[in-house]
DNA sequence: CCGTGTGTTCACGCGATCGTCACCTCCCCT
DNA sequence: AGGGGAGGTGACGATCGCGTGAACACACGG
């Protein structure tokens, strides 16, 4: 469920760290290089990072600098092999949230990775993420709601939800099957209209102004689709 | 500044922590039993808290399982002569947020705890911030107090803070749990209604003046937000 | 020892929300 | 052109969220 950035050049070990998160109930993303590693922490706002410190790119301190300067709030996890005790004081100093010594368990890593995701609730529910402006429509995760020529278009959450995420993934068609897994949680539907209901409720609010014009369209067969220009 | 609960029975050591931590500009309280420092970590909200696992009255196992059952957040480091990886593993599966094996440097302690009060679970210090100003509402954060037309409004210290937080992020959604946890310092809550109370209260008193007029607006199934013009 | 001020929990009730269903419309394929 | 199935639409009912008033718990000051 909860995203882990992985920032770790070393393919084995970060692939056996990816391999444990998953068991753990976790969706991992490794990148080998620290400045890749600091761009993925700007846009998609995992839950948790782990962090090597020797890296190509950027080096992890300087990425722990930058992440913070920046005010990236994510519980950063600093790996390394070098172990001394002024290491580790500085990088907490400078922001870390954890410091492992390798070599380490994988269970204790998946340990300090769920007590950092668990206290991270704050990204959980709102503020992560930008406004997303699509023509006259303005989504705001800030708020949990979206806006037609600066008016509110009063979604309810469960609709925000899906407009969100049909919004992030703009210009692609989303099936049904996608959003009742990720808004709904569900695995497996037979007949399930609970989306396509979703749906009508949430044009009868955006599209109503804009006669006419329709931002989610159907790909009839396979689900929705939120018109791509970014404004 | 920020208040330090030491549950740790050898006094030696506890007064050393305490001396670095107060070096450090932490302010220190020290306990000697474990079912008293559940009390005070019930009582006063510490930003952190440190905690030594062998101990009379209750041990710490047990003192960390009560405290997350009871929805304290207050995070706690576990100090311990006792390190393998199992201890490890169990103690952070169980609530800890971090876990130190003695003997340890004090500087790394400092370090630690520095890093566990910084992503604070609570803003503790309210004393330190600017005074905001939305139209009428004045909100001092030195004073404690928020002001309608000059006029005090006569907050609590309880209401007062969860005005504040709404003010901090004003514009944006701020969901229950986050409140509950920033200023309550609980970290679930079940069927937790105390946030609505306090909200209804501070709106009968800063809503009063300007009828027909609210300044905290509720989402239906997110949470409270402020209005935003910032005057 | 008892009022007072403050904070938390409880119980009730209204209204918002959301999933389901039934029926209708429209698309796509043959 | 017609049939079957996918999707749109409107309505209904159960549930849940939350405002509200009151009871309850607790520390403080006299």
């Amino acid at each position: 469920m909860s995203k882990v950035l992985i920032v770790e050049d070393d393919e084995v070990i970060a692939q056996g760290m990816a391999r444990h998160l998953t068991a753990a109930g976790f969706d991992p993303v490794c990148v080998n290089r620290g400045d890749l590693g600091l761009q993925r922490l700007r846009f998609e706002h995992p839950a948790v990072c782990v962090l090597d410190l020797m890296l190509p790119g950027i080096d992890g301190w300087r990425f722990l600098e930058t992440a913070r300067a920046e005010g990236l709030g994510t519980p950063i996890i600093v790996v390394s092999a070098r172990g001394t005790e002024h290491d580790r004081v500085h990088a907490l100093e400078i922001g870390a949230d954890d410091y492992l010594v390798k070599p380490f368990s994988m269970k204790e890593l998946v340990a300090r990775v769920k007590a950092a995701s668990r206290r991270g609730v704050r990204t959980e529910s709102v503020e992560r993420g930008e406004r997303i402006e699509i023509e006259e429509l303005v989504i705001d995760p800030r708020e949990v709601q979206a806006y037609i020529d600066g008016e509110s278009a009063g979604l309810t959450p469960t609709e925000f939800k899906v407009l969100y995420q049909l919004a992030l993934d703009r210009g692609r068609v989303v099936t049904r099957e996608e959003l009742l897994q990720k808004i709904w949680g569900r695995r497996q539907m037979y007949r399930d209209r609970t989306v396509d209901v979703c749906v009508k409720r949430l044009r009868d609010k955006i599209d109503r102004r804009a006669s006419q014009h329709t931002f989610i369209q159907t790909r009839f067969g396979v689900g929705y689709k939120l018109e791509a220009q970014a404004k």
